[in-house]
DNA sequence: ACTGTTAGGATACGACTGTATCCATAAAGG
DNA sequence: CCTTTATGGATACAGTCGTATCCTAACAGT
């Protein structure tokens, strides 16, 4: 046999190239070539490794999720236990705002797919299920906050989480058109944080 | 001269068949010669009423921005007076979010010029102007209502109209992946409005 | 009535698309 | 050693794309 291939790890390279290409110059003009040449290999390779280009988008859609899931992680279910819940809901929603330039990459691409989803029914599956698991573990989170006092008893904390991940994905959408920084977002954010757990304590000037 | 064409009209019927084409099948689905079909015209009609496929898009765009428009000031604008600031929010906000079958077909062919934009130079000197106008409207009557007593002093007005603004896009973003019925989102909107004007009176019960 | 302009039908061009096929090479197993 | 199999280069195919061209038909102005 010849050279012997990681096939995983092949895969892996054509679907970066793939993502490159969809952050950079939108999902319609991801073509076999374009990742080919992307990626520094010849057409066949990319026909070698992904049967169809079905395939091939369907595999970058799953590589976003895993980042888009990846950096949520790292930032807050790390050391969840350690965080106030204020710490845990800046964590997730910072970790959704494009902060970097590959976060914004990334975000980049996911509103491509997306978008796409939208009118391709071949995506829709994928791409539109509601990821209800950050939403629930939030949910979760506030409840108890609100059971210990550290949340006002008349807010209702599914709406409230409902409304911050939407509104993260608003200003993410505007971060993305350049018509808000990502400071400006985060400081929108950061409003609501506030009027969420109280005039909190964090920079608070000390009493005179 | 032959027939004595309307070209104003014509240039329309074409424009909406676009945009019928790319909030149906997305705005890659959308070709020349697509359009002639949908339209019932042929290929060299098409190219006799638009240089380009560019002015095409361009004029798609357009519309569109005229349509989004005229929904905003119908609902709003137009009896801006008699109505209360909350009023103003709830008629402004709630045509934003796609209601009926048109402006979720319409918020559709948005959501895919906005993020073709993102990728495509042509496009995005038209798609990602920010709208101040709609945004500066409704900061200044925040504002005024604020100096009348009706919002709490310790809100901004300028945040609170951002938000409500990126809120509406992002639960829009979910109503048209239908993750959220367009009641769950109206109802987002209106708890914050509640929070913001406090526990309004329109329909709280008599005092016993 | 003739002429010139406007409105569109028909067709073609080169580029690009996803996919399929043919064939060469290289290494592992007998 | 030699056959088999994994890898990938080269090329082809049938569509579709935006755009260009050619030509005809119908009417306005003179």
């Amino acid at each position: 046999m010849p050279k012997q291939v990681d096939h995983d790890e092949r895969r892996r390279q054509l679907t970066e190239a793939l993502l490159r290409i969809a952050s950079t110059r939108g999902l319609q003009a991801v073509s076999m070539r374009e990742i080919a040449a992307e990626a520094g290999v010849s057409l066949r390779v990319v026909q070698y490794y992904f049967t169809d280009k079905q395939a091939l988008l369907d595999s970058g859609l799953a590589e976003l999720a895993a980042r888009l899931d990846r950096r949520v992680r790292q930032r807050a279910a790390a050391d969840t236990g350690r965080l106030s819940t204020r710490g845990v809901f800046e964590a997730v929603l910072g970790a959704i705002l494009p902060s970097d330039e590959q976060s914004r990459l990334d975000s980049l691409a996911w509103t491509a797919y997306y978008t796409a989803a939208l009118t391709d029914p071949a995506l829709a599956a994928a791409a539109l299920t509601r990821p209800d698991a950050l939403e629930d573990f939030l949910t979760t989170r506030l409840t108890t906050a609100q059971q210990a006092g550290d949340l006002a008893s008349d807010r209702d904390p599914r709406t409230e989480v409902a409304t911050l991940l939407a509104l993260a994905n608003g200003l993410t959408a505007s971060v993305l058109g350049r018509q808000r920084s990502h400071a400006a977002a985060t400081a929108i954010i950061d409003y609501h944080l506030d009027r969420l757990f109280g005039p909190t304590a964090t920079l608070r000037p000390p009493p005179d």
